[in-house]
DNA sequence: TACGGTTGTCTATATCAATAGACATTTTCG
DNA sequence: CGAAAATGTCTATTGATATAGACAACCGTA
């Protein structure tokens, strides 16, 4: 079913750079599980139906992002091929829905501020345009692996200070907890789909033309009042979601 | 907050390309939604810090789309500008989530087989491997324009003959019922994002290095027994996908 | 009607992407 | 060891991409 097909010619994207896409992908469904590496380069370019300089262009990119290793002799070997899942639902946290697949996260504060809410942040967090809200961009590793980048809204007047809470706990469930809301809830999740801008590149380490899935979403207390509005990014190639209902 | 600043250089990606999927993007966010219309050509290739020729390619591109129109003398009208939302949710289905979206919608039927179950579709129809499926492909348009792409399992002891009764009704849920499974609910959704590949460009009319949100979706009738399996690929520029808790 | 602002077209040049072929270097295995 | 198989490096050529500049054609309006 996931088999390699040819390649057609495409403008506007390189041809190295579709080949790579591919092989990405392959690796992430586990095709070439049994071996531990991708076929030789002049099989990948029969498959691919390109000259071997191409796909060499190719997995030189994939080894860069650190995905293969090239060792000449041998082959290129697999180095990895995780992709994490995030379970959405009422209960979604951040960092406890990762607990069971990566060792180490970590949850990187790159600024706060208080600002007013702009209308998109006005309607979720339904206050009035111009509230006082703080703002947390963030950034989040799995094993030293970028996975989502993030910016936050909450209503300034209710949780002052949660930005250095943050940066201290790296959570924001701990956050909530330490100033007085034991729990929470997801309201809603909106998911689109885009390419990553050059912010999202160097944060998440990323290559060009990226794909990204990109979340909005909405807690509440359990009163249903809104707590938080998040804008996340996450690199697609690392990261699903899972609704069970 | 949804400015458009400069584009970095980047290898593999056209500079054009870059260009037309940054101003896909702020059109589809309503960024010119006062105007109706985008910058003149001098001005983006101000912004983005590019020569003018380029932001032709790009506009080139995006009308070639249809997403806009040039005009000499005047400037470069936006044609469309909508995101279709689809809830995803215990009550998911496809048709009935956008009749408020769209005035005419279309499901065609692309073919239908019988075939034996693999170990991918066995585990999600929970059923041996080997067991009897049907597989429909189908791709729906939203007014004329497609939308999603995809490929749905059934067990084919309890649903022979779907495929035919599909290719009438054009829903599911019809076929269903006419099989005397009057309702059914959506159990598990998993939710992923990809380039487009050859097949997903034809059929969704896209262009190279489009961006695709993925479902993979399975139904159960109110027992909890499994009646379908299916893989979407949705274009992501047209689409959002939203759950309610 | 004349003008400013906008898109359309043309020429020229430098760099990147892709193909092609040849050969070196390294590992594995009989 | 020696051959086969794999990656690494180099040269050369072609077409696509991007920049630069100049000017034509067209639209709206003062």
């Amino acid at each position: 079913m996931a088999g390699i097909k040819q390649v057609q010619r495409q403008t506007g994207v390189a041809l190295w750079r579709q080949i790579a896409d591919r092989i990405r992908e392959a690796i992430s469904s586990g095709v070439y599980d049994q071996t531990g590496m991708v076929p030789p380069e002049t099989v990948l370019a029969l498959q691919f139906g390109v000259n071997r300089h191409t796909v060499r262009s190719a997995l030189a990119a994939l080894a860069q992002e650190g995905i293969v290793r090239a060792v000449q002799g041998r082959g290129t070997l697999i180095e990895r091929k995780e992709r994490l899942n995030f379970p959405i639902s009422r209960r979604t946290r951040f960092t406890d829905g990762l607990r069971d697949q990566a060792r180490e996260t970590h949850a990187l504060l790159l600024g706060h501020a208080e600002e007013a809410a702009d209308a998109e942040v006005a309607r979720w967090l339904r206050v009035e345009q111009g509230t006082p809200v703080i703002r947390l961009e963030t950034v989040r590793d799995a094993d030293k692996r970028p996975v989502a980048r993030g910016t936050s809204w909450f209503p300034a007047a209710r949780f002052a200070g949660i930005g250095e809470i943050y940066r201290k706990t790296e959570s924001i469930t701990k956050a909530f907890a330490a100033l007085g809301l034991s729990d929470y809830v997801r309201a809603t999740t909106e998911i689109t789909a885009a390419h990553a801008d050059s912010g999202d590149i160097a944060d998440l380490e990323l290559t060009p033309g990226a794909v990204l899935l990109i979340t909005k979403a909405m807690n509440t207390d359990l009163e249903g009042v809104p707590v938080q509005y998040s804008i996340s990014r996450f690199a697609a190639d690392r990261v699903q979601f899972t609704i069970e209902n």
